[in-house]
This record gives C-alpha cells, structure tokens and sequence, in this order.
DNA sequence: CTGTTAGCGCGTTCAT
DNA sequence: ATGAACGCGCTAACAG
C-alpha cells in the first residue's frame, strides 16, 4: 500500500496544504507559541532574530492561519452580517458602504446579504447569520421584532437600519419619513399646488413608506395614489394611467414618487410629452442617487442619506462590539429637501 | 472572592449564554455524540424517543451550534465568498443574485464584498476571504491574475465572474463585449450611421469597456471618445460636451454609452432639447436594468444578462466544491441587442 | 525572551 | 442504538 500522497492530511477541504503552525514553528525553531506570538503581534515579546525566522518560516511554507481555530478560542471573526432589503437599491447598497467605512476603522469587516425583499428569505438569511461566526448583525428587516427575536437565538450585538420599529430592544438609525414628505408637500403647496398622486409601491410593505405617505397627507389630503408592482409593471399602462390622473383634475398638482426608480422611469416622458410644466403639474419624491434630479433644473427632490444611516448604525455597532452598551436608542439621519 | 458570576463561562463574546452540546445532552440524558449525530441529521442512527429528547433540550436550552468548532472539523462553512466590482452596480448585485440561486440549491450561500471599484481595497478584500473560512470565492476583479494568486494564498476553488483574463488558471464566465457592441454598431451603419460618440468612464480600467470600445470600432471607425468620471462630473458641462460633439459634423451620429448610467443621466434632456431624432441622430448603449429603455420607444440597447452570468459563476462554483474539477473554461454568457 | 500545556466545542471512529 | 475518547489548529496562562 502506498501512504505517502495517501497519509497526507489536508487542512483545507481542497487543495493539497498541510502546513499548520506546528510545521512554521519547525522550520524556523520555535515553538508554535512563538509563532501565534508573532501572528498576533507580540512583537516585543521576542528577539527580532527569532521574529525574521518566523516570517521567513510562514513566507517559505506559505502558511495561512486556520481561522476557524482561531475563531473557537478568541470568540470573534473579525466579520459582521449586514442584511439589506435589496441590494439592488441604491439605499441598501450605499448604506453598506457607510457601514464598512465605519467597521473597517476598527479592523472589522462588514459582509452583505440580499434578503431580496422577501420575508421569508430575510427569515433564513437571519438564522444563518446566527449560526455562523458573526461578531455582530445590522439590519434592514420587513419581519417583526418577535419574529427577529425568535430567529436569531444566539445573543450578539445587534442594529435596525433603516426601519422605524416600536418597542424596539435594539437600537436603530432612521430617516425623519414623515417631517420630510411633510416638508416637501408644504413647499408645493405654498406655490398654490393643492393635489397630489403619489407613485407608489405596495403601501403595505414597508413602515417607511405609510410615514412617507402620512406626511404628505398632513399638509395635502387630496391624494391619488398610483401603485406601481415593483417585480413587473405595463410602462405604457403606467404612463397612460398617470396621465388620466393628471388630466382629470383642474388642481394644480404635484406627482410625489415615493421611490426614485418611479422618477427615472415615468418621469422624463412626461416631461417629453408636455405634462409637467412646474407650474401647474410639477414633481418630486425621493432620490437617493441624484439620476432625477437631472431630469429637469427646476424640479427639487427629496435625498436621504444612506451612506450616513450605515455609518450611524456601524458606530452603533462597534461601541456594542467594544462592550460600550447603548440603550436602544434611536437615531434620526435627516432626509433633505431642495 | 464571589466566584459566582466570575465563573460563568460564556461561549459567546456578547451575551450570558453558554450551552453547548455537553448541556444538550445532560439535559437529554444522551451523550453528546447522539446530540451530535441528531444535528447533523443521523437520524437513523437513534430511536426515535432519544431524537424527541434531544429536541426537546435544543429547544428548552435555546442551543445554537459553535460554528467555529464545527468548521474545525469539517472544513468547511457552507460560505461562499462574492467579491464584486461596485455593489452600486446593478450589474454585481444582480450576478450576486444569479449566484446565489445555485449556490443555495446545494445548500451553500454566498456573500457579498464591495472592492468599490478601488484595486487595493479589492486586494485586501481578496486577503480577508483567503484568512476566513469561506468554502470558494467568485470573482469580479479588476487586479491581475498574478495579484490575485498573491493574494489568495490558501488553495481555494476560485471562479472568475465578468473578467475576461488570458491564460487565466481560474474558469470564467464573460459576456461577449465585442461581439455585441460590434452587432449594435453594425445596425446602425446599415442605416446610415457614419459617425459614433462614445460615452463612458475611464477606458484604461476594465478590459470590458476595451473590448466595447473595439466592437465599436470594428464597424465605425469615426469615434468621438467623451470620458465622463465615475466619481465626480459636472453634468451640465458634459451636456455641452454632448451638443458640441452632435453639431461638430454632418454625418449622421450614433451616440454608444457604454454604461447604462451615462443613458439616463444625459439622454433624456437630448431628446427633450430636440437632438435626437432617432434619425440623423440616435442613441444605443449597454442598458442592464432597462431602465433605460423607457428613454424613448424607437431606441434599440444592448441588455446584458448579469443574473445569468452569477448563476453560471455560481454551477461552476458547485462542481469545484464537489470535487468535479473543471478545467479553466470560458463560459460566454451573450448579451443581446434590440 | 521562549517553551509546555490545557482547553475552545464539535465530529467521528471504535467499542459496547 | 449509544457512549468514550481522541483530535481538529490555535491561544493564553503559566513556567522557566
């Protein structure tokens, strides 16, 4: 029986790597607990003789740790789960980047996943993200607090970005919805518009919307609302609709989009088509790229601030990870207005 | 002394819990390699009465698995790395979507890291995936192969994911570039076209937009080239670049943004500011969210098929971690025109 | 400055 | 059908 290749043991399912720290720790004449010395940077703690060694030893075997080892003993990864709603909004994927610039600052790294606006999905994503080696979660959840809780059994730091929720025992970075849909409308209205059709997705879904919506009814009640399927929509249905909508009024009117994807979409052909005049039919909404707002000099939008709620909620998140406990408080990043 | 609190052993960082297996199966009177045996779904291998125990303690004791420890042995996490070029792209997070769906048929899942378009910071991701305890990593790099081979150390099934690389020791998956752009340019020279203006970011970056740029030219020759910065550009300038470059000449001018961005930033006031006719003047371009299309009816774009390309990444990806080695194939995904 | 050693929590033979 | 015991690779005391 041959057992040279056959004994070989393998320290990675592929690949043939074997070497281990007590291997680096042979080849440079230490033992292994100089090498994890060096590894964690206790450089002081060590000749630089026996230190050069060791990284011609690892440089030599090409010696990678194994983390999961690691991760056993120190109780972290390094690594923290951000869950997003969608990434392929902008918002989630701008929020991301807030969240790492602000990680990366302590040495950790956040990873992103894309519960892909489906509740159940977002359910799975969050057990997986407790049963693996994550020093922390942030989340952009549609599922409840009850059911979070339930879901993520291990105890770990966590952070709602992004959604407004009662009650909640974890702290939260959020956008002021209401006050800036309200701000918004007010402006239009002082300019003598005195209706609105809202462009709209599912109102049910999220918090965020219904806040959005609340604040332009405070200041304008005559609302129609126009609700556009995210996953599929008729564009031409959808332009036609909208415009019986402008047509079937003498009001003047504002065209509140609730999401910028609706004002990149429907916007510019009415304008091509003569509809939008931003005096008696003019338009908002929010925009979080900045595209819309070049759809024409006079129209102002609303802009949140992703980038920020990420960087918010990554704070939030390291002072939890540093045992700094913070109450779950809440945290309001303005949206802006012009 | 109060040896109390002091004593209490915690399995995680954050939080008071520390049950672990041993504390499953004392309370399940079983010893911990039935418990062992019951989460990993050797169920044949106990009575059922023992199995109904064993449950009944994972769920009284709240019981979640240290991952680490089982990644030790097992060597393996079930994670997939995704290491995209610009998560603001709808092209990465929509091949992350792609990916994902075969990924999780197996039972694997991916997650996502943003290089942000920076080369270093695409090579300190590309460290951290190799340190961590991912299973494979998928690609979408702007560093070169050697770089890459620097970097991940750790022998890992690796996939290449939209970069098309010579002699790449990796399987790829691409999109055929010239192919497509060459098509496009080609319909518009049958109908008279003469003259293109080019659109795009900074042509040295990504092989893609080089291959685009010599479709392009393989038909028409005549290339205006407007280089627009990712980063920052002042849009109404490059608006004036545009007009200029339309009424430089006579000849009937295709404008090709080579990225969809640069189609619904600067496109639609063209078309409301009357210069473009679609006739002596019409515009084309690489459109992945489709949004564009809606710009105006007549225009024809070129839909690349992200989602696809991420699902491809993510077969091969599978084959590799079940051990079918696959030879570095290239695998084209085509984009289409009309 | 450096080495020895006892765990970390789980999977897995090998017995029974 | 079930248990005892070893080992995965590394860190952190402790010892010297």
């Amino acid at each position: 029986m041959n057992w040279g290749k056959a004994m070989e043991k393998k320290t990675q399912k592929h690949g043939k790597s074997v070497v281990k720290m007590r291997d680096v720790a042979a080849l440079a004449n230490v033992s292994i607990a100089t090498v994890s010395r060096y590894l964690n940077g206790n450089l002081d703690r060590m000749s630089a003789d026996t230190a050069d060694r060791v990284a011609d030893a690892i440089d030599k075997l090409n010696y990678v740790p194994n983390s999961a080892a690691r991760q056993m003993v120190k109780k972290s990864s390094g690594l923290v789960a951000v869950v997003a709603g969608n990434i392929d909004d902008f918002f989630s994927t701008e929020m991301f980047k807030g969240i790492n610039a602000m990680l990366e600052s302590k040495g950790y790294i956040g990873v992103l996943f894309d519960s892909n606006s489906d509740l159940d999905r977002e359910k799975h994503l969050m057990q997986i993200v407790s049963n693996q080696y994550f020093d922390g979660a942030i989340l952009q959840p549609y599922n409840t607090v009850q059911v979070i809780r339930e879901t993520i059994k291990r105890p770990m730091p966590i952070v709602m970005a992004d959604r407004e929720i009662e009650q909640s025992p974890w702290p939260q970075v959020v956008t002021n919805n209401y006050e800036v849909a309200r701000q918004a409308t007010q402006y239009y209205k002082d300019k003598g518009f005195k209706r609105v059709i809202m462009i709209t997705s599912s109102l049910s879904m999220a918090a965020n919307r219904r806040d959005r919506y609340y604040g332009i009814q405070s200041v304008i009640n005559n609302i129609d609302v126009l609700e556009v399927s995210e996953k599929s929509y008729n564009h031409k249905k959808v332009l036609e609709q909208l415009t019986t909508l402008i047509n079937g009024s003498q009001e003047d009117t504002l065209i509140f989009a609730l999401k910028e994807r609706w004002l990149t979409e429907f916007i510019p052909r009415l304008f091509y088509m003569g509809l939008i005049d931003n005096d008696h039919v003019a338009v908002t909404g929010f925009s979080d790229t900045g595209t819309a707002q070049y759809i024409d000099a006079k129209t102002k939008l609303i802009a949140q601030n992703p980038y920020l709620i990420g960087a918010s909620s990554g704070e939030i998140m390291l002072n939890m990870l540093e045992g700094k406990h913070r109450d779950p408080e809440k945290i309001v990043v303005p949206a802006k207005f012009g």
